[in-house]
DNA sequence: ATATTAAGTTAGGGATACCTAACAAATTAA
DNA sequence: TTAATTTGTTAGGTATCCCTAACTTAATAT
């Protein structure tokens, strides 16, 4: 049974593969805010668990199992986050943070009961994909809202940062998902994005922002 | 901020502490299940916390302060006991061993809206008093069923044993919190009880079975 | 091609939380 | 009052998870 921190090294791993399966050990410390020999010492432990491929100075790649294993502690940080948000009523900018420790409870009936309560949800509160029991992930292909062109209108399905303060200037401009957003005006300058969407007109998103947000064409 | 280790360990103490303030290090460890000599070092730790006082070869107390911290993780083990009952629908035999762990969850807000979600409680699933937030506990004076006479009315207000056997027995038997028990009869030789209550007329209880039900009177 | 920089490793610690074996102190029984 | 038993302590380990300092290997720049 993986330790807290072992759950945790394995959904940092799993975050860095997802974008390059060749993780090195520097960005891993880093993500996880550990020191290099730690990570060092960690990843041997991970290697002998079978989770990681380990050679010394060669970029770290993760096993199948790993995936796996990562995709069940992912599953389980999102099911307590949208248990959070949806019977608990906790805002999409404060369930993370609690999630981070949920997801480290060893019991798989209280996953289940959960699972049931919110209906065999396929997505958190930030619009990323539950993985299944088996670990398999959905893969959606939503598109990117600053690579929209002007006059088309969009539905937000996902974000690409969960970043607390981010969540916080969504709710601020009442952006929430299922939102339904025109692109009235794209400037060339700086391509920022004026946009409408529910009661506001003409909202000016900076294409950071609008970079960030996932979305689906509707018309 | 305690660790998960601390925390059982405070609670096993604030357990034998209500039964005998000078607790031995020996029924420390058999409740909790480790050596002596783990315990023996973990009392130092938790001497220096200022939670116990501690001398060599002398028995363990709890301190004020060593109370209150206890208090506050029994406080978050019956709100999450009542939470995992009320608001998930587990049976009061499946609620300890979970929140065994969320007990351990370092989170206010996440204990406050379980406080607020379920009517701010001053029970657990099992009838035993949810210390305030200062960490004072409400002291009810139950009496015990084997202790009411014949002809006697009472309802079942908590119980003395929470061991998951005796709960699945009480389960089979019908018998819940609130349920309301006439003595029919007590058998002189075993003291054991005839009751009535819901639809149930003469059921036999043993004597070890009515000696773990904490009731009121009513008639 | 060499020098600089970045990445990875070792060596040597520390804290927590557990263990067994051996022994000492205190209590209880004979 | 000894002897036996129980209780508590020390000594010496182990595993996990973290650290800094110093070093080596690999990659990048000049
Ligand atoms: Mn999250
Ligand atoms: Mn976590
Ligand atoms: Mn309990
Ligand atoms: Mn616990």
């Amino acid at each position: 049974m993986p330790s807290q921190a072992t759950e945790n090294y394995l959904k940092a791993l799993y975050y860095l593969y997802s974008k390059n399966p060749e993780i090195s050990l520097t960005e891993l410390g880093q993500r996880l805010e550990v020191s290099k020999p730690t990570v060092n010492e960690m990843i041997k432990r991970l290697e002998k668990q079978g989770w990681v491929t380990y050679e010394r100075y060669k970029p770290i790649s993760l096993t199948e199992e790993g995936k796996k294993a990562a995709a069940l502690v992912i599953r389980k940080h999102r099911l307590s986050e949208m248990f959070l948000s949806e019977i608990m009523g906790f805002g999409w900018e404060e369930v993370h943070q609690i999630a981070e420790q949920i997801e480290h409870l060893k019991s798989d009936i209280f996953f289940d009961r959960m699972n049931e309560m919110l209906g065999f949800p396929t997505s958190d509160p930030h619009g990323s994909p539950i993985p299944d029991r088996e670990g398999n992930f959905i893969v959606n292909n939503y598109k990117i809202l600053s690579q929209i062109a002007e006059g088309k209108t969009v539905e937000l399905k996902a974000l690409r940062s969960s970043d607390k303060e981010f969540l916080m200037y969504l709710n601020k401009k009442e952006i929430r998902l299922g939102s339904v957003i025109t692109v009235n005006n794209i400037e060339k300058f700086d391509k920022s994005m004026t946009v409408s969407y529910g009661k506001q007109t003409n909202v000016i998103l900076s294409q950071p922002v609008a970079a960030k947000l996932l979305v689906d064409l509707i018309s």
